[in-house]
DNA sequence: TTGAAAGCGCTAACAA
DNA sequence: TTGTTAGCGCTTTCAA
C-alpha cells in the first residue's frame, strides 16, 4: 500500500520492478498461461507492492469480450423481479462476470440502450424485460452474442430461453381451483399484455373451458397491487357473485384482489371466493395474506439461466435451447381444504 | 444456430467509406466537437450503413473513464432497496452512464469485487450496501474516484453522503408515538447492527428517555419480516404488556411485528399497542397492513445521489458534502387518531 | 519458458 | 475545420 494519488501502475511498471517483460506480467494474470511458477511469483509480488490490477478495458479490447454481461430488466422494484435480478447478479459475479444493469419500463429507448451495451463488448445478455424487441435479439444473433431470455416468448430464432410454461401453468391453476371445489372461475387479467402474465391467464381460461367450468374475465389496467385492487373493486357485482374461484397470474395482483375482496367489498375468502396466485413472492407467505399460489422457483430458474449463458459463452455452436422450469402448488389460506375423498 | 459474429466495423471502415480521417469519425461521435455539419452528416451516414458504433472499451481506455458507474447494493430483494436501485439505475442511464451492479450480502469478497470494478475505470461509485469497508472508500479516495454513500456512516474522509438523519428520525418517531398517546414505548432492534437501522433505533430510545417515557427493547435476529415476527413472538409477554407503542426502524420489521401482534399473539393494533414503521415501502400502504410510518422519499433521495455524483464527476475539487433528506410522518391505521386538543 | 513487436479501436495534441 | 501522429494498457503471435 504505497503510492498516494499517483498515476495507476501499468503492466509496464510491474514488469520493470519484477525484471521481466510485459508479456510475462500478462501471463502471470492469465489463468492457465504458460509461465514458470517462480516468474509468476515475482510478478505477483511486484504487482502487490505496486497495487497493480489488470485494466479490464484494455484486456477487453484485446480479447473478444470484456467480461461484462448485460442484464436487461423491467419492473425492478417488484418483489419477483428484484429477487430474480439479485440471484442473477450474484451468480454472474460468482462466475467471474460483471452485470451491467439496464432497467427499462417502456420499450422506447431500449434499442439505443442495448446498443450502448453492445459497445462494451459484452460477453452475453440476459433479458428479463417484459418485451425485448425482436429486432434486438436478432441483432444479438447477427453478432453471435450469447443471449438468454427469461419467461419471454420465442419471438426470435436466436437466444436460449428459460420459461415457466404458460400452458402448464394455466392448466395447473384451473385444475387446482376446480379440485378444491370451485365451480365457476374468474381470472383477473391486466389490460397491458405481457408474455407471461397474459399467456398464463389465457391458458387458464382455456383450460377451465376445456374442463367444462364457466369463466369470467376481470380486468385490471395493469399488473401491480393498486390496479389489481381497483380492477376488482370496479368489477360488476354480478360477476363477482357468479364466481367462487379467482386466479390471478401474479401474486401481486392476487394480493391486490384479496384486499379488494376482503377490505373493500367485504367478500369472504376463501369461504365465498377462493383465490389463487402465481409466483410465490415473499409477501404471499405473510400472515395477513397467506396466499395460495403456484410457485416459480426463482433460485432454480436463475441457476438455469446462468448455466445456459455460461455454456454458450464457452461454446457458441450449441443448438438453441428452451428449458422449462417446474411449478409447485403451494396451498395456504386463500383456498379451502381439499375434500378428503375427491368429489 | 451456430453463427460466429462478423467482424465489427471500426472507425477506420467508417472513415474510409465517408472519405474522411478517423479523427473526423471520432469527432462526429463526440458531442460538442469541432466538426463541420456536413462532414458529420457524411460520417453519420457511413456509420449507419455500416452499423458502426463507437467501442466504449477503446474510448474508455483513451479517456480517463469508461462511463461505467459502480452500484454496490445489498439486500437487493428488499422492497426499499429494489426501489432505490431502480431509481438509481434509471437515473444513471438517463445521465448517459451505465450502472455496473455489485450485489453483496456479506462483506467477504467486497474488496475484491470493488477492486474488479475499479479495473473497468469506472467514473464513480454509489454505495448502498450496508457496510462498505472503510478501507475501500479510502482507496477510492486515493484514486480520486467520485463516491456517494447512501445512508451510510461517514466512516471515511472521502465520499459525499446522502442520509436520512438518524437522530432526527429517532426523535420524530418518539415524538409521534407520544403525541398520539403512547406512554410506554418499545423498539424492535435487530441484533445484526446496521448503520441506519441500529442508528435510528438507538436515537429513538434516547429521545424517548429524554422525554421521560419508559422504554423497552425487543430483539430480532436480523431485519426482515420473518425474523421480526419471530422476535416479537419470542418477546417476554410482560414486556409486551407494559408497552403501548412500538417503533420498528424498518417497515419490513414493522409488518412482521404487526403480523406477530395480531395473528400470532392476538394483540390488538392500534388499540392495545400502536405501531410505527419507517421507510414507507409499498407494502405499508396495502390494506391489510395500513401501516403508519415515517417516509423516506426514495425518489428524491436518488435524485440527490445522482446530482452529487454527477457534480463531482464533473468537478472533483468540490468539498465533501452531506445532504439530509427530509422525513415525513404518514399516519395510517396502526396508530390512533390524534386527540383533537393537545393531549 | 521467455521477450520483441504488432496490434485491439479509439481520442487528443499538434500541424496544416 | 481537418488530417497526422502518438499513444491508452493490454494480449498475442512469433522467434529465440
Amino acid at each position: 500500500m504505497a503510492r498516494t494519488g499517483q498515476r495507476k501502475p501499468t503492466s509496464f511498471d510491474v514488469a520493470k520492478l519484477a525484471g521481466v517483460s510485459r508479456s510475462a506480467v500478462s501471463r502471470a494474470f492469465t489463468p492457465g498461461a504458460n509461465i514458470a511458477p517462480e516468474t509468476k511469483d515475482r510478478v505477483t509480488q511486484a504487482a502487490a507492492t505496486l497495487g497493480y490490477r489488470v485494466n479490464s478495458l484494455a484486456r477487453g479490447l484485446q480479447q473478444d469480450h470484456s467480461g461484462i454481461v448485460g442484464l436487461v430488466a423491467s419492473r425492478l422494484d417488484t418483489p419477483l423481479r428484484s429477487r430474480q435480478v439479485r440471484y442473477l447478479s450474484e451468480g454472474l459475479i460468482r462466475e467471474g462476470y460483471k452485470p451491467m444493469l439496464i432497467t427499462v419500463e417502456t420499450p422506447d429507448h431500449i434499442t439505443e440502450l442495448v446498443d450502448s451495451l453492445l459497445s462494451y463488448n459484452v460477453a452475453g445478455m440476459i433479458f428479463t424485460s417484459d418485451s425485448p424487441p425482436r429486432a434486438l435479439i436478432e441483432e444479438c444473433g447477427r453478432m453471435g452474442l450469447p443471449v438468454v431470455l427469461v419467461n419471454r416468448a420465442g419471438v426470435s430464432n436466436w437466444g436460449d430461453r428459460v420459461v415457466a410454461d404458460n400452458a402448464a401453468a394455466g392448466t395447473l391453476a384451473a385444475e387446482t381451483l376446480i379440485e378444491l371445489g370451485a365451480t365457476s372461475l374468474g381470472c383477473l387479467v391486466p389490460r397491458k399484455e405481457t408474455y407471461s402474465v397474459s399467456g398464463r391467464s389465457k391458458e387458464f381460461l382455456k383450460a377451465a373451458e376445456r374442463m367444462g367450468v364457466p369463466t369470467e374475465v376481470l380486468h385490471a389496467e395493469d399488473q401491480g397491487y393498486d390496479l389489481a385492487r381497483a380492477g376488482v373493486c370496479a368489477t360488476d357485482r354480478a360477476v363477482l357473485d357468479r364466481i367462487d374461484g379467482l386466479f390471478c397470474a401474479t401474486d401481486l395482483m392476487a394480493i391486490g384482489a384479496l384486499d379488494a375482496l376482503r377490505h373493500d367489498l367485504g367478500i369472504s375468502v376463501p369461504d365465498r371466493i377462493q383465490v389463487l396466485g402465481f409466483d410465490d413472492i415473499e409477501q404471499a407467505a405473510w400472515a395477513s395474506y397467506d396466499l395460495s399460489t403456484i410457485r416459480q422457483d426463482v433460485a432454480a430458474q436463475s441457476s438455469t439461466v446462468l448455466r445456459l449463458l455460461v455454456e454458450r459463452m464457452e461454446d457458441n455452436t450449441l443448438d438453441k435451447r428452451v428449458e422449462n422450469e417446474p411449478l409447485a402448488v403451494i396451498l395456504r389460506g386463500t383456498t379451502r381444504q381439499k375434500a378428503v375423498n375427491g368429489r
